[in-house]
DNA sequence: TTAATCCTTAGAGTTAACTCTAGGTCAATA
DNA sequence: TATTGACCTAGAGTTAACTCTAAGGATTAA
């Protein structure tokens, strides 16, 4: 079976090699198996792993937790349930991410139209005596 | 005119009055007035322009960056080119922060799926011989 | 054989963004 | 009048997540 030394990972990871020690150092990859003079050999199915932890990150969860749930899986069938909330726990604090990004994309997109109308005039001052601030952002 | 002091500030943007001052320290808040004792007097203004910094923050915009733009609001229509250009990177900044959220989404929401399956049947062992991994996650 | 290049660890250093403490001022109340 | 509680600053401390250094081991290339 191919394995994959941590320089490799890092690149297909697009993480760096000091990054993959801290996670391992924290816990978040008790599953890497190591040759008989300690270097790591990452299986594919490592790889996998670490995008679910990489998936993980990207929606925030900080670091101990992804640990708990690294040590579920590693507890096996016993703690499904917990395994199971805490990806519904997680749908739902991804939802209510992407509710609130789209809410200040409209604050953002309201600021585009502000300064374009701003930049044809060549002043701010056409938004004056308007509820949108000049000196103030 | 009405102003607030930085405790109602605090509380109605879910900030604490320490955050507040580093704002400040940190060049954010220029506009603030004080009075002449020394204590901040926020007008309604100033409490709008903290909901766009709180906006910028809300996309991950780091603090020196935010403090660039409000350098620019304070230099006048001489900025307003760079301004409008900021707000239009980071709509693309978001959009992109939205569509990794959906992508990220499609996986969390199949992991539900797994995990519910598998509590279904008690084991984890019906998705082996799948390429979903069992023991790492 | 020696140099380069990978790997290892322990532990120190960095950065961002707070978060708090110490010591002080000022205004209102008991 | 004294105490309470809000405000202030400077600067120290905290936390998360890296990021790097030092010192050393194994493998390959000249």
């Amino acid at each position: 079976m191919k394995t994959y030394t941590i320089s490799e990972v890092a690149k297909e990871l697009n993480l760096t090699v000091y990054t993959l020690r801290y996670y391992d150092k924290e816990g978040l990859m008790p599953f890497v198996e190591r040759t008989p003079n300690g270097t790591r050999q990452f299986k594919e199915s490592d790889i996998d792993a670490l995008k679910i932890i990489e998936c993980l990150k990207s929606t925030a969860m900080p670091i101990k937790e992804i640990k708990n749930f690294i040590d579920w899986c590693s507890e096996g069938d016993s703690t499904l349930q917990q395994r199971y909330d805490m990806f519904m726990d997680r749908k739902a604090i991804v939802e209510a991410q992407i509710e609130e990004l789209k809410k200040q994309m409209e604050v953002i997109e309201h600021k585009c139209l502000y300064y374009k109308t701003a930049l044809e005039t060549g002043t701010e001052a056409i938004h004056k005596d308007n509820k949108m601030a000049i000196s103030t952002p």
